[in-house]
DNA sequence: TACACAGTTAAGTGAGGAATGAAGTGTTTG
DNA sequence: CAAACACTTCATTCCTCACTTAACTGTGTA
């Protein structure tokens, strides 16, 4: 027990497979090539790295192609990722603006940063989300934005929950109900992902809508 | 952002330091001596690690007479490792049977392990906490049992909060109340807590008790 | 006062493991 | 088919940083 607590945390502890887990956060799946370039550092390297932390079973591989494809094993390994990531001091002063990342951003699956708290509150405020389940009310909502609630409760997974923001330090929405919200947000093409990064970027046509249905000026 | 938590991922990431980390999630502070011991190493080098621990502001230290005691600088310190503790697969098969430390131990600085999760189900069904949330019923019952709500709920911290439980894999009551309620329990002699371990032992006095407010038989 | 104990500081050593270079496999594309 | 690309494997190098030995400060106790 405690040994594989010593094994789990040497594997993270060196630099560049620090980094990978970073970049991993995410929740997408990044390409080798990708992770070297992200951590600076060789193929060769990243390779043996990787090989390391799938080994360890922190990380799975997809073979696509001449690609693979590596991303967290488990939501276990992201959370303790996060959870750490928790422990650095939120230094958003006034010299030092709210970036992009800490604005709006993914959180393994779903929405966090400044943007995913914004959500949470309207929802709740609008009585869609009262403790932390999905009201009368929002059973209703969610099946207008295309969601059918009853299917998403039959995963596996969880389906509401609340998760804390690594930046805002607030409770944010995730689960199986914030992931559908997030990718029905990228299929309406309300917000963009970007490469190499949590980030998430609003369009214009998200801009219009995030203030219609949640009222938020970003 | 990213140069911090590669610190603190290599700070945690060394052998002897995780296994500090691992004795501290108990919550209780430990003297050099007695981490120099846990973590089979000399007192010189303890020194040196926790110095580092110190100086990242993981760990803080309070000196007391020629003793110093050392334990997580912050609560979102333990939620980390905790959190890494959590990847760890739950291995209690019957050739391994329950431990002490995952049968009855402290998270931190409130009750876990499989009697937490008991407890926290007792407290559920008897509507004592209803939504992680103190009920009407619930209030009067805490008032029995000597605590008052009204002040815990004006401390700083989180009041009542859900925290998952690495061994069980299940929910259980954390915050300032989870707090209140070990302390009384340790102070009426129901458990004791144990040297160098997180695991708390049931004083007969305890079983009884267990078992007429929670109908728990351990 | 002396001695045991708790912890620290400093200099020197050594090993583990990350990074590199070179050569390989398998995949896609022109 | 050849060439570029994605990734791997292996042997070698190199360097960091944990640990040791030794000497020291400060606190409690016989």
């Amino acid at each position: 027990m405690e040994s594989r607590f010593k094994e789990i945390a040497a594997l993270i502890g060196d630099p560049t497979r620090a980094t990978i887990m970073w970049v991993l956060l995410d929740g997408k799946a990044f390409t080798a090539t990708e992770l070297a370039i992200a951590a600076d550092t060789s193929p060769q390297n990243i390779s043996m790295h990787l090989n390391k932390l799938v080994q360890a079973e922190l990380l799975c591989v997809e073979s696509q192609g001449r690609h693979k494809y590596y991303k967290f094993s488990s939501k276990d390994i992201a959370y303790a990722i996060e959870g750490l990531a928790n422990i650095i001091p939120p230094v958003t002063t006034k010299k030092n603006p709210d970036s992009p990342v800490t604005y709006c951003r993914t959180c393994y699956d779903h929405l966090a940063g400044k943007v995913g708290v914004m959500i949470t509150d309207s929802l709740i405020q609008q009585k869609i989300i009262v403790d932390f389940e999905v009201s009368k009310k929002g059973e209703k909502w969610f099946a207008e934005q295309g969601l059918d609630i009853n299917e998403l409760k039959q995963q596996r997974r969880s389906f509401l929950r609340s998760c804390l923001d690594w930046s805002e330090r607030r409770p944010h929405i995730a689960g199986s109900l914030a992931t559908a919200l997030l990718d029905k947000m990228l299929e309406e093409d309300w917000v963009r992902r970007t490469k190499n990064s949590r980030a998430i970027v609003i369009t214009s046509k998200g801009q219009k809508n995030l203030y219609h249905h949640f009222k938020l000026t970003v």
